[in-house]
DNA sequence: CATGCATGCATGTACTCACTTGCATTAAGG
DNA sequence: CCTTAATGCAAGTGAGTACATGCATGCATG
């Protein structure tokens, strides 16, 4: 059911979709749905709680980087955009009924904020090692950020119809080497 | 009514709002309304239509450039940022509604592809003039412009609330500053 | 075997939705 | 002045909505 209603939500709406619907694609009767969550609402920040984004994220930035611009804004890139892709069906759901839901949108605006945090932090000890020029660390966090959240958007509408000849890996590891040769001394 | 059921619709969603309410904030009758359109979805596909981003950045491709990387990365990103900015609710639309009305999904899918080929382009040229290093000039393109739809994006949830230390206009000197000098041999 | 619990099914309720119809009012143009 | 067209208002249509209720069925545990 938690499954049924993030994908059917997803694709059409909160409004989109009825609860008979929800239910017919989990394989239970209609009634099951309200006897279990009580309403549709709640049925739905159910399913979106019991997902989470975050901690791997976290981890990487704690054990996994090497001091190599390069090697390190590649791995922080491919596992943005695995996480990213991973809960795509929630960030679908988020940007859609921000306006209807604003728990979903403080929700989905935390996980940026902290990933722009840790890798401004990332930036001001390359500075110190050297290895970084001086310029401000969190305007280059966000520009590195939003270059991949741009590109995520992009490719979750028409499943990557709208640039076919570009693959993703593609990007990521030139992206990478764009922000190297910017940064480096 | 064009603008009411383009402001409505951006905010709630097409399943949200109801003809009523746009009828309402239109300040006429919700039956002339459909005298007027005929149906809801006909409102809509008429507003829509109503309504275009694509031919300045075209002119500025072909008349403004100078020749110099920062300050035609620096004039497009403006001028880019503009465009998005005055044709928002649109855009929101696109995003909420494309899994109901591929219309909407194909229409907004012209103009980023549009815009990449002539940036791809203009850094070819650049290249033929020894002021560009070698490299994917389409990829290139592909990542300013995902740099900045990502910042858009961003932005265009709860009016700039979500990063409030930084300004716009500082990402966009910040950003460009930072293509340029990756690019730059 | 008996009890309890989860589920399916049919039906019902109160409401909203998109959309229609008939009629009265207004205002502009020949 | 008279016609025509656009609009408002009241009422209604049929479908669909979220959600509730009563009852039968199955299934596991005591």
């Amino acid at each position: 059911m938690l499954t049924a209603v993030i994908d059917l939500v997803a694709e059409k709406g909160y409004h989109g979709v009825s609860t008979k619907e929800i239910a017919a694609a989990a394989g239970v009767n209609e009634v099951t749905l309200f006897r279990h969550f009580g309403s549709k609402q709640n049925l739905l920040e159910s399913a979106f709680h019991h997902f989470h984004y975050a901690e791997e994220m976290k981890k990487l930035f704690r054990e996994k980087l090497v001091g190599e611009l390069y090697d390190d804004l590649l791995l922080i890139s491919r596992t943005y955009h695995s996480i990213m892709y991973r809960n795509r069906k929630m960030l679908q759901i988020a940007l859609k009924e921000s306006g209807i839901f604003s728990e979903f949108r403080e929700k989905a605006n935390k996980h940026p904020q902290q990933l722009k945090g840790m890798l401004a932090e990332y930036f001001n000890t390359m500075y110190e090692k050297g290895k970084l020029i001086e310029t401000d660390t969190e305007l280059q966090a966000l520009s590195f950020m939003w270059m991949n959240y741009g590109a995520f958007i992009s490719n979750l509408h028409s499943d990557g119809a709208s640039f076919p000849s570009v693959t993703m890996d593609a990007f990521i590891e030139q992206s990478a080497r764009t922000f190297t040769r910017a940064l480096t001394p």
